[in-house]
DNA sequence: CTACAATTCGAACGAACGTTCGAACTTATG
DNA sequence: CATAAGTTCGAACGTTCGTTCGAATTGTAG
């Protein structure tokens, strides 16, 4: 809150004047982010109906809010599981929205390329990919987040063994010594 | 501290007997931690030759430790970036030494299949893949680690299109709504 | 202008934290 | 047995943290 305040340029005890507590601004802080998330999805989904550019689509909508906002994501990430009881359960809804909307992206490919998968693993490992990111992303050296989502969803699509960009890759030049 | 005085049965001062500061307790957890890992790594990849078969015991290997001990790793998840200086620089020369690895591991299989893809992006995809289990896995509902590992490995060698677990597979019972 | 509400803040409170210190207790050595 | 070294702990230290309170300042309405 001390940091807050210094950052804000209002005082500690103005802060407590707009947000009762620090975990309610958090919790506000929380809510706004993944509604935020949730919303945009929502909204691009509605305009496609192929499963597997519907896939592409949510990593690519993760993958934005990711970049654009990193920092406070990190700080996101962190607090992760630190709101108790109401707050925590609200924010729990809404993240668990977000999974069941992602499985049943997943379930649709299933059903309509006829493949069988266990589909929380996949869930969870497509989660994994994305949400990594904000240990590791840097604008400068990883591209923007359409060129990573385009990576990522072949990857999770298809594997690193068919992944072929269309002349943008960019090979790396370290080798393991 | 006083949580691990209350758990160890030892007194808050009788601690700090045996370690001169709460941040070098944790640095000795982390480097006990990654070096235990790495060195389970070395040994197992001695034995095996064949490309995707290394990854795939890269793969084993991290989930068999993050299974076993998830627990210990949710908190150095949370403490992953708070060791500052000489004692955060050694832990993240083994962190390096170990992505590496993980990096050469890919590039001797885009080597061998002749494929192209952006490497950084692919360990990165990885380790987001199999770290990220420490926020969701529960033995009950997941499977051993040796499962997770065919899973895993199979989604990031071949993507979710041609994954096809010899009968193991469980589809779960979730429909989106 | 007056009066009242809305806003801002310095200063403090109590709790929690990392750490230290000296005294007490235990163990090993001769 | 005495002595010294190794081990344990209660109690306190200084600091940081989340939060509150009353006073001061600013904005608004009549």
């Amino acid at each position: 809150m001390r940091d807050l305040s210094r950052a804000t340029g209002m005082s500690l005890a103005g802060l407590y004047y707009y947000f009762e507590s620090k975990e309610r601004l958090l919790f506000l802080i929380q809510k706004h982010t993944f509604t935020t998330i949730l919303k945009n999805l929502k909204s691009r989904l509605e305009m496609v109906s192929d499963p597997e550019r519907r896939i592409r689509i949510f990593i690519l909508n993760h993958l934005q809010y990711f970049v654009a906002n990193r920092h406070g994501l990190k700080v996101l990430a962190h607090e992760d599981e630190s709101l108790k009881n109401e707050l925590g359960s609200e924010i729990a809804d809404i993240k668990r929205e977000y999974y069941r909307i992602c499985l049943g992206l997943l379930e649709d490919f299933q059903r309509v390329r006829k493949i069988d998968f266990n589909s929380r693993t996949a869930v969870m490992s497509l989660f994994g990919m994305i949400n990594w990111i904000y240990t590791w992303y840097s604008p400068r050296v990883d591209g923007d987040a359409l060129a990573l989502a385009e990576e990522m969803g072949t990857i999770f699509l298809h594997g690193i063994v068919s992944v072929n960009l269309k002349g943008r890759v960019r090979t790396k030049r370290l080798r393991h010594s």
